[in-house]
DNA sequence: GTGTGAA
DNA sequence: TTCACACAACGCGAG
DNA sequence: CTCGCG
């Protein structure tokens, strides 16, 4: 069913190649019962959030209902910061990453235990909770990457890689490779999703037994190492004027309290892009960073004979001291 | 999107 | 009752 | 210290 309308004067739009298994035409058979939208009640369920796609609000709560399952392990438990956009893209957005008076009743308070004395932080536990999240207007979701059960031991460390300008798309599909050799040669799996926005994130499921200061450590040495053996290729500081041409490997997102966009969020951009999960040999030239939305990402999904990152839970490694490199005689 | 307080 | 208005992050690294 | 950044 060819549904709402897409603006004509939308350029930019991508010519819906049939890209291999991304999105395959028979879905699987649905026989699964979706969960159901429950207690909360939608405000202006067709005010239009993405008004350039024709996105609206309900359109949001259906994409997030169906995709639950997926979503869930990355947003549920954690403290969220939240990009919310009331009036809809091209309104104006702000980050909130504090309780507000008058939330909805299934988003949960998170008292940060370093901040004892701070507004608390804010979480969800159920569809409820994301619900709740979608009658706020949150459009973005950027979870910590520690859980509310460990403030302190990361369960994942996000490389977070954006191409500067003029930076082809393909030396960020290098950047990710590279990264995942990395990661993987330090003893951890690398899984990838788009940003949704203009690059892409590898990311490393852990087991949570380092400290913050440790983690952001080893994936500044990382960054540092990259930029350092090819500094052609890639940057390790945010500073944008160095980045021309190249990838800016940003190690930043895994710092207590920061944050980045979940795997499924979507984006509060034209085009309504999510960050989606791909499987490595799914990176190429005709998919780029934006290509899955909340049009083709249920499709996507239900389609699909495996979950590229069903495994992710499941390879939750621990992140080693360092090993000598090689120990010299003597 | 929501609570507040003035009109 | 209506409506204008305020409010909703923040820490880090570079220079 | 201010500024840019995400
Ligand atoms: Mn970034
Ligand atoms: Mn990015």
């Amino acid at each position: 069913a060819d549904d709402r309308l897409r603006h004509a004067s939308f350029r930019g739009l991508r010519e819906d190649k049939p890209v291999r298994e991304i999105v395959r035409e028979t879905p699987k058979p649905a026989t699964v019962a979706k969960p159901q939208r429950r207690s909360v009640r939608l405000t202006h369920p067709d005010r239009l959030y993405w008004p350039d796609d024709g996105v609206t609000k309900e359109g949001l709560a259906d994409y997030y209902v169906e995709i639950w399952r997926h979503i869930a392990p990355f947003i549920v438990g954690r403290p969220l910061a939240l990009l919310r956009c009331p009036n809809g893209v091209g309104g104006e957005t702000f980050f909130q990453k504090r309780a507000w008076k008058g939330l909805d009743g299934n988003i949960v308070l998170a008292k940060d235990p370093k901040e004892p004395s701070e507004e608390p932080l804010i979480g969800i536990r159920d569809l409820d909770g994301l619900m709740g999240l979608v009658q706020s207007a949150v459009l973005e979701i950027h979870p910590w990457g520690s859980t509310l059960a460990d403030w302190e031991r990361p369960d994942r460390i996000v490389m977070d890689l954006d191409p500067g300008e003029d930076t082809p798309w393909t030396a960020v599909i290098a950047a990710a490779q590279e990264t995942r050799r990395r990661l993987e040669e330090a003893g951890l799996s690398a899984f990838v999703k788009t940003s949704g926005g203009k690059g892409l994130h590898v990311v490393s499921p852990l087991t949570p037994t380092t400290e913050w200061p440790a983690v952001k450590a080893f994936t500044k040495t990382i960054a540092e190492a990259m930029a350092a053996d090819s500094p052609d290729r890639f940057v390790s500081t945010v500073a944008k004027a160095k980045r021309r041409g190249r990838v800016l490997i940003d190690y930043l997102r895994n710092q207590r309290g920061a944050t980045a966009i979940a795997a499924y969020s979507t984006r509060a951009r034209p085009g309504a892009a999510v960050s989606m999960p791909l499987a490595w040999d799914e990176l190429s030239a005709g998919v780029g960073p934006a290509y899955f939305t909340i049009r083709n990402a249920p499709r996507r999904l239900a389609s699909l004979e495996s979950d590229p990152w069903a495994g992710f839970h499941a390879a939750a490694a621990p992140l080693e001291a360092p090993k000598p490199r090689r120990k010299t005689a003597a």
